[in-house]
DNA sequence: TTTTATTCATGAAAATCCTGATAGTTGAAG
DNA sequence: CTTCAACTATCAGGATTTTCATGAATAAAA
């Protein structure tokens, strides 16, 4: 677990990195907007501990600036600025906690552990689709049936995404051929049976529950 | 392993620098402040053994404005102030190591043993990328892919760095040529497949195992 | 200038997508 | 239980799109 602690002042910064180094976390220390950022760029860091008085551009404004770069790193933002309104700017500028100084360490350790934790589950989650033992990875374009890997062409996966994302529901083929082909009214074709046939090879064959089910006169659901 | 102490008591200096070389160590010797910033411009030392009184700015001014130049130059600060607050000034100032005069010859090249260690290991890894066994060199520009050595121009680098950063993900033209290019919703060029093709040229042809793979209708992914 | 790096333009090759025909199912009416 | 029309599944091929690889043109650097 890699931990960058963005923070002026020596004392504070190196007591934080060794507490937390004492707790088995690879922390390093950046006195300055500038440098975190390079590090950042260098590392893939599991949290940011960030002062909001820092040299140079500013805890704030660096915080905005590494939410768009890494929109999944969670930020704890840690200074002596107490009043509610500083804690609703942090918070505006993208800061998934807050903490006021001074603080026991035992309370900033316990909070890091949960933004690392919940960083963690929603970066596993959020890039994917889950629905029975059937797992579309979003950034990998490819799915997951139990154990087996299945590799999807372009109009495979959004078909597939267009059924996970309205699972239960009974999609008409004009649904589908809306939304995934972007043609509507056309029913000089029969695209839609194609390459639902084409899914139902690659993720339902040889599996023993059938994930697409065909409604007569209705058209296609999805799930189980 | 060039080793620089700046000490300005000579008896101790030469002790040092005569144990040093003794374990075939390249130690050099400055007396003040002024000659060891010198020296560091000019040669590239794996440590620096620093004693905090030192004529002119100070051991501990010098070793702050040494760590802002050389932040990965590790310090062994050397001193005979020895109280609990001196070693915390020591290391606030960036001190990777504080060692109470007097001491025992085999304690320092243990602790100089195991800073050189370190800041080599840190440094080996900081600038530099790894999948499999492709290691993209930051500092160098350069890629080496198994024993071989790769020279890289600047567009092929930035490529092969946003594709290592970023392994494993389906990453469209678009999402690259944004990245790397710096343009957005170009459809009228070719550049990024190009530029891929280059880079294959160069660090997977005649490999087994390639590690840029085309994703027909969605873009490319770097991975084994 | 010469060399090197980058971009553009092109056609061939490969992968994907779609069409249209046929075969198979379903379920309501007889 | 049959029949039959409407609906659905499947397949082969050809059309289309996407990607690869190359050489030439332009820009930048030595």
């Amino acid at each position: 677990m890699k931990i960058l602690i963005v923070e002026d002042e020596p004392k504070v910064a190196s007591f934080i990195k060794k507490g937390l180094e004492e707790n088995n976390y690879d922390a390093e220390i950046a006195y300055d907007g500038l440098t975190a950022e390079k590090l950042c760029k260098q590392y893939n860091y599991d949290i940011i501990i960030l002062d909001i008085i820092i040299p140079g551009i500013g805890g704030l404004s660096l915080c905005k600036k590494l939410k768009i770069l890494y929109p999944y790193l969670p930020v704890l933002m840690l200074t002596a600025l107490g009043t509610t309104d500083d804690k609703l700017a942090g918070f505006e500028a993208g800061a998934n906690d807050y903490l006021v100084k001074p603080f026991e360490f035992r309370e900033l350790l316990a909070r890091v552990k949960v933004l690392i934790k919940t960083a963690d589950q929603s970066h596993e989650t959020i890039n994917k689709l889950i629905i029975a033992d059937l797992e579309l990875d979003l950034y990998k374009k490819t799915a997951r049936r139990g154990s087996t890997h299945i590799e999807l062409t372009a109009k495979e996966f959004s078909l597939l995404e267009y059924f996970m994302r309205n699972a239960g529901r009974v999609l008409s083929r004009n649904d589908i051929a809306e939304k995934v082909w972007d043609i509507s009214f056309d029913f000089s074709t029969n695209v839609v049976d194609v390459y639902v046939n084409f899914l139902r090879k690659k993720i339902d064959k040889g599996f023993d529950k059938k994930l697409i089910h065909t409604r007569v006169g209705f058209g296609y659901t999805f799930g189980d």
